[in-house]
RNA sequence: GCCGCCUUAGCUCAGUCGGCAGAGCGGUUCACUCGUAAUGAACAGGUCAUCGGUUCGAUUCCGAUAGGCGGCUCCA
């Protein structure tokens, strides 16, 4: 056993030594801090092995991200070293920290049950108790590769070792260090004999000691393809998730809870809302009445909006022949995604995968004067994908689906301008609908040659598209080489009530369909010209924008697409005639309205009424009629009693119409 | 499409180690008419997803198909 040199780093101020071979935490412990590796000139570090008495060091701790993504690599040394001693013939995958966890790949004869997890999960609080060691030690190419003769994937990592940039590509989060750094294999060796348990070939940094190690859980086992590609074999993989302390990680599994509250396809059946009847077909959704008003309620305050904005509204048909996907290049690079043809009168004929290429005719079926443009062609245009079987999910991925469609053909000097208020317009509308966070990504061009369009072209799309996310004063993400061969393009990410994003909006420059269908227009000039093309939708799809809405929501819509925004409570049969003039009075406001006249005692009608979510319940007894009154009582619990009836329908009618949220 | 799991009443789910199937909610009916999240009782409701195999006998075991769920891959 190596000696370990002694380390000291900073900490709030004062220098410390820290034992070889203790934990950190103990030897620093002492503010309760824990701190697991280090910083040395910038470069990550194991604490315990790798920081020589001397250098400048900045402590790194276990809740920081660096120190989160470390326990939670160490935690899948845990649970790789764990799963082999269970199943000694499983060969290793790879085993990298993600988000709020970890997972480890595994070649195994049968896949884990979740039995098998269980069995996994106690073996690793042993090895977690134990507190071994984790000890760094560079290795040859062919000292790994004799040391690892057994691991099959792990020599075919050594192998990608400075390959080309492609390869090393593919082994992204394989553990290895992969272009030419040294290989290095992580041992893990019992805190008291120093004896080897357990090594990976790994580039680290690791915890100095499995006790460091707070909080972890197993959570799923699922098949994964070896480094990522439906071509190789495939091998199972233990999802983990690991926490610096017990209580981060019972918030992360509140939130799974949470999460699963507001999954929209539990509250379209609790709400009535959308079903998917086998009957019709994977991903075919069917919306029930109060779904159809949630879904009218949003198309119709969209149209308002695209009519405002100097939208033209179009329709075109859910098939057609396959010549135009012919011209549109569709049926050369989409057809995968298409429903098989029909054959009719010896042609064949496809379901409408999207909404473009009939647009294009649109345009193209006359002469077009510059004057005329930008035209903008709306359309809530369904649309079929045959998504492969194991994709479909419930309303966010469909087969079936009616984007907010709309192309925009505008001139080269116009494109800048269109790019700009189109990016405020999406923006605004999506607020209107109750989301208020957002980011920006932009996909624009990688260096390869294969694109349609001139340079300046792209270099003036992507200007703009760049100067109008910078004016929305969003943060941006950066997507370089994300573009279509056809051209740039902006994405809205919205963030829900709880934190999860949903790619919503798209702006997409296209410089490939104007040319592939031939669009002019005739210039001031008297030239003739092709327009610039750009597609855009703000929801995606109704269907997806609905699910994100509900789950955003947890199903407790804001009074404007609520499909019930009231229901009168008698407390007794008696006060029905009254609640129905209450109603009758909402109902000539366009308020939706129920009257629960059922034989239910009144408790069990609120209970009902809060279950279905409605944003306002007008309860009415004696005292009520007799001062020609209702009282309030609210979804959040909150109650107003004797509000005199014109104020009632008032203060409805007044927040419907605001779209505010509750 | 791939790996695994699942499919029992409208919904959520028990159950049958192979011998004509159960609860709660919901529905219907009756009684009760009630002041802020479940009144009581009775009744109705299932070819145990579908098709095939094994068996004296299959909802149960085996296979295929369809649909669902969790992963992977895919989402120009």
């Amino acid at each position: 056993m190596s000696t370990v040199p002694e380390l000291r780093i900073t900490l709030d101020g004062s220098e410390r030594a820290v034992a070889a071979g203790s934990t950190a935490g103990e030897a620093l412990g002492a503010d309760g801090r824990t701190v697991i590796a280090a910083r040395v000139g910038g470069e990550l570090r194991d604490l315990a092995y790798e920081v020589r008495d001397g250098d400048v060091v900045e402590p790194v701790e276990i809740g920081s991200d660096d120190g989160r993504a470390i326990m939670r690599h160490s935690a899948a040394h845990v649970m790789a070293q764990a799963v082999q001693e269970l199943f000694p013939e499983a060969k290793l995958g790879i085993g990298p920290p993600v988000e709020n966890g970890f997972y480890y790949d595994f070649d195994v004869e049968s896949p884990f049950t979740p039995d098998d997890l269980k069995r996994v999960e106690k073996r690793m609080r042993e090895i977690v108790k134990q507190g071994q060691r984790f000890s760094r030690r560079a290795v040859s190419d062919d000292e790994a590769r004799a040391e690892l003769a057994a691991e099959p994937y792990k020599l075919e990592l050594i192998g990608l070792k400075g390959g080309s940039g492609e390869v090393a590509d593919a082994a992204e989060g394989a553990d290895v260090e992969v272009g030419g750094g040294e290989l290095t294999i992580y041992d893990n060796l019992d805190a008291k004999s120093g004896e080897l348990c357990w090594k990976d070939l790994c580039r680290g940094p690791h915890l100095p000691s499995t006790r460091v190690i707070p909080a972890f859980k197993l959570m799923r086992a699922g098949g994964a393809y070896w480094r990522g590609s439906e071509k190789n074999p495939q091998l199972q993989r233990i999802y983990g998730t690991a926490w610096e302390s017990r209580e981060k990680q019972d918030e992360y599994l509140k939130f799974l809870e949470e999460a699963e509250k507001r999954d929209h396809r539990r509250l379209g059946a609790e709400l009535d809302l959308f079903s998917f009847p086998k009957e019709i077909g994977s991903g075919l959704a069917v919306f029930h009445p109060k779904g159809g008003v949630i879904r009218k309620v949003m198309e119709e305050y969209s149209r308002i909006r695209h009519e405002e904005a100097g939208y033209e509204f179009v329709n075109t048909p859910h098939i057609t022949k396959g010549t135009l996907y012919e011209v549109s290049g569709h049926l050369g690079w989409y057809k995968d995604d298409m429903f098989p043809p029909m054959e009719v009168d010896g042609g064949d004929y496809y379901l409408k995968p999207m909404n473009c290429p009939m647009h294009n005719l649109i345009f193209g079926a006359r002469g077009r004067s510059y004057r005329e443009l930008p035209l903008r062609l709306f359309e809530f245009g369904s649309v079929y994908r045959f998504e492969k079987s194991g994709v479909v999910h419930g309303l966010t991925r469909v087969r079936g689906m009616t984007q907010d469609d709309a192309h925009i053909y505008c001139t080269r000097e116009q494109m800048v301008g269109e790019l700009k208020s189109l990016l405020t317009f999406v923006l605004d509308l999506l607020r209107d609908y109750g989301l208020n966070e957002f980011y920006l990504e932009l996909s624009t061009r990688d260096d390869s040659d294969k694109f349609i369009g001139t340079q300046e072209d792209w270099d003036e799309a992507t200007a703009a598209l760049q100067e109008a996310a910078d004016e929305s004063g969003l943060d941006l993400v950066a997507d370089p080489g994300g573009a279509a061969f056809y051209g740039p393009k902006i994405s809205v990410q919205a963030k829900d009530a709880i934190g999860r994003t949903w790619q919503l909006s798209t702006i997409q420059v296209d410089f490939n369909q104007p040319k592939r269908f031939e669009l002019e227009y005739q210039a001031a000039d008297g030239t003739r010209q092709q327009p610039v093309m750009i597609h855009r939708a703000l929801f995606g799809s109704i269907e997806r924008f609905f699910g994100v809405l509900l789950e955003h929501y947890a199903g407790a819509m804001p009074p404007w697409l609520a499909p019930v925004q009231v229901v009168g409570i008698p407390i007794g049969e008696a006060h029905v005639p009254h609640l129905e003039r209450v109603a009758d009075a909402l109902r000539a406001k366009g308020i939706r309205v129920e009257v629960d006249a059922s034989a239910d005692r009144m408790q069990k009608k609120i209970r009902n009424a809060q279950k279905q979510k409605v944003p306002y319940m007008l309860l009415a007894g004696d005292d009520d009629v007799a001062r020609d009154a209702v009282s309030f009582r609210y979804r959040g619990g909150e109650q107003r009693n004797g509000i005199p009836i014109g104020e009632a329908v008032d203060e409805i009618v007044k927040a419907v119409e605001a779209r505010i949220q509750v």
